[in-house]
DNA sequence: AATGAATGAGAATTCATTCAT
DNA sequence: GATGAATGAATTCTCATTCAT
C-alpha cells in the first residue's frame, strides 16, 4: 500500500504539481481514505521526501556501478551515464521531474539530506572528467567543473522534451549527444 | 504599481514557488492591500501570465536581433545566444526559473499562447544550425534537432547553478560551453 | 444620469438580485465609473430605497385615482386596480419584483418608511370591499381583510408568470380574474 | 448533522436572505466550524438545492395523495390543496419563502431540475380544474390555465402575510378563500 | 461631474491534519 | 489497517466605499 501511494503520488505530482495535488486527490486515485494515507506517512512532506530518496538513491546506485567499473574507458563511462539517464526517463521520468521541480517544498532540514546526494552525482561525473584528463582521454585544458555542468544540462534537460515512446530511441539520442560533446559540432 | 507588483512577485515565486506564495505575501512585501492587487490583476494566474510574457518576449526580441544579424557567422550567433542567456541570469534569472518551473500553473488556454513562443526560440537555434550546416560551418552529419536540445540544455541548466555574483564571469562560462560543443572535449 | 442609473439597476437587480449585483456591474452597464455612482447615491441601499419609492409611490398614485373616482362602482374599481397592476408589469414588472423580493435588504429604519405605503395600498382595496359590502355590491358575510389578501395574491402573483408579450392581453387576464372572484368558478 | 445544517440554514436564509447569510453565520448558529459544513455540502449552492428539493418533493408528495384520491370531489381536492399549503406554513413557511425568493441563486443546470417539479404542482391543479369542468362541478367556460394561476396566487401569497400563530386558523382562512373563488364575492 | 487608485472587511472554499472507533 | 467526522488556518477573490484630483 505504501508503495502504491508513492507511485500514484508521483504521477499526480508530475501532472499537477506537489502543492496543487491534495491528499484527497491521492487517496481518491487509489480508492482509499485519508486515514489510510496518514497511517503510512506522517505528512505530505514525508511522502515527498520518500519520492526524492527513491529517485536519487536509485540513480546514484546505477551511477556508481558505472563509475567503479574499471574495464571501461572514461568516454564510455560518460556514454553509459547519459544512456542510463535517458533510459531512466521511461520508468522514472515523472520522479525526475518531481525531484527537480518540487525540491523547494522540502524543509531546510530535509533538503540537507538530499542536496549532498544530488551533488555527489555531479561530483562523480566531474571525477570521471578529471581522471580522463589525467589519463589523456580528454583535452588537458578543460574546466572540468563547468564542463560537468554542461553535460548534466544536456542530460537533465532531456526530461523536458524526450519522449521514450517517440521515433528516436534512447541509444540514438545518446549517440548524438556524446558525439556532440566529444568531437564537437564544428566542421574540421 | 503594476510593474512593482510583478517584480516583487517574481522574486517571491522564485524563492517559494507560485502556489506557495500567497497574494497576501505579495502585497505585504510591497506594503499595499489585497484590493490593490486585484485592481491591477484579475487573478493570480493573470499575474503569472504577465511574468511569462515579459520573460519570453524579451528573450525572443534579443534572440531575433542576433538571429537576423547578417554580419555574424553562425558560430558567432550561437555564441551570442549563449552569452545572452547567461547574461540574462543576473537580471532575469528569477523570471527564467519561474518561467520553466511554474508553466504548469497556467490554464490550457493560456499555455497555448506561451508554448509557440517558447518553441520559436528553439526553432531559431535549430535554424542557425541548419544554415550553418548548409554553409559548411558545422559538420554535415549533424542531427540539428537533437543538437539544438543539447545546446538548450547546456544553457538553460545554467539557471540552476550559475551565480552571476560568483568568481566566474558570464563570458568565461560561455567560452567554455561554446568550445565544448564546437570542438569537443576529446583529445585529438 | 441619476434616472439612468436607477433604470439600469432595476433591470440588473431583477435579473441577478440585489446582493449579486455589484456597483461595478451597474456602472459597467452604463459606461461610467464607480465615482459617478457615489456622486448620485450615498450608498447601494439608498439606490434600492429610491427604487422602492418610485415603485410604490407610482402605484399608490394610480390606485388613489381609481379609489377616489366616484363615478365608478366598487366592482369596477376592483377591476381597474387589477388591470392597472397587470398593465404595470410591462413597464414596471422588474421594479415590482425588486420591490417584493429585495425589501429585506433595507434597514429597519428605511423599511419603516416603505411598509406603511405598502399597507396603504392594501387598505385601499379593503376599503373598497367594505364600502361595496355596505352598499350591497358584495356579499354581506365577506371577511374583507382576508378576501383582500386573496385578491392581492391573485394580482401580485401574476408578476411571477404573466408575460405581457405573450398571447394573452392584460385585459383578457383581468376579465378572467375578476369574473373568477366575483361570480365564482362553481357551476350554479 | 447534515439535517441540522439544513434546518438552521433555512431559518437564516428566510430571515436574512441567501446571499446575505454567510457559511460562517450558519456554522456559528450550530456551533461547528466551516470545515464541517464543507464535509457535508460541496458548496453553498448545493445546500440551497437541498432545501429546494426537500420543499418541493414534500409538497408534491402531499399534493399527489390528494390528487389521486378518487373518493373526493374536485372542489374538495382544491380545498384540501389550499388547506395543505396553509397548514404547511407553520412547519415549512421558511422553506417556502426561500424556495420562491432564492430560486434565482441556483445555476441554470440546477434550476432545470427544480422547475419541472414546480410546474408539475401547477399542472396538477390545472388538471383538477379541467376534470371538474368536464364532470360539471365547475363552470364550462373557465380558462383553466389562468384560473390555476389565480388560485396559486391566492395560496402562495399567504406565505407573505399569514401568521399561523395569529388569531385565525388555517382552516378558517381556507374556508374564506375557497368560498371566495367557488361562489364569488358578488351579491346575487 | 466624474475618474482612478486604493482600502479593508468579509466572502466562499480548500486542505493538511487529528482522532475516536 | 482503515474509516469518517471534524477542525482551523489559510487562500483566492469580491466589493462597497473613500478620496484626492
Amino acid at each position: 500500500m505504501k508503495a502504491k501511494i508513492t507511485e500514484h503520488s508521483v504521477r499526480l505530482f508530475e501532472k499537477k504539481g506537489f502543492s496543487e495535488t491534495s491528499i484527497q486527490d491521492i487517496v481518491d486515485s487509489i480508492g482509499v481514505t485519508k486515514g489510510t494515507f496518514y497511517y503510512y506517512f506522517s505528512s505530505k512532506e514525508e511522502l515527498l521526501m520518500d519520492i526524492h530518496f527513491r529517485y536519487i538513491d536509485e540513480l546514484l546506485k546505477h551511477q556508481e556501478k558505472i563509475f567503479r567499473d574499471e574495464t571501461k574507458s572514461y568516454k564510455q563511462k560518460l556514454y553509459d551515464i547519459i544512456l542510463m539517464l535517458l533510459s531512466n526517463i521511461k520508468s522514472q521520468g515523472a520522479s525526475a521531474k518531481v525531484f527537480f521541480r518540487e525540491m523547494q517544498n522540502l524543509s531546510e532540514e530535509r533538503l540537507s539530506q538530499i542536496i549532498p546526494k544530488r551533488d555527489q552525482f555531479r561530483f562523480n561525473i566531474q571525477a570521471i572528467l578529471e581522471e580522463g584528463i589525467k589519463k589523456g582521454e580528454f583535452r588537458q585544458d578543460l574546466n572540468a567543473e563547468i564542463v560537468t555542468f554542461g553535460i548534466l544540462g544536456i542530460a537533465n534537460w532531456s526530461y523536458e522534451w524526450f519522449n521514450p515512446e517517440g521515433s528516436m530511441s534512447e541509444k540514438e539520442v545518446t549517440d548524438i549527444f556524446v558525439e556532440m560533446f566529444l568531437k564537437g559540432i564544428e566542421r574540421d
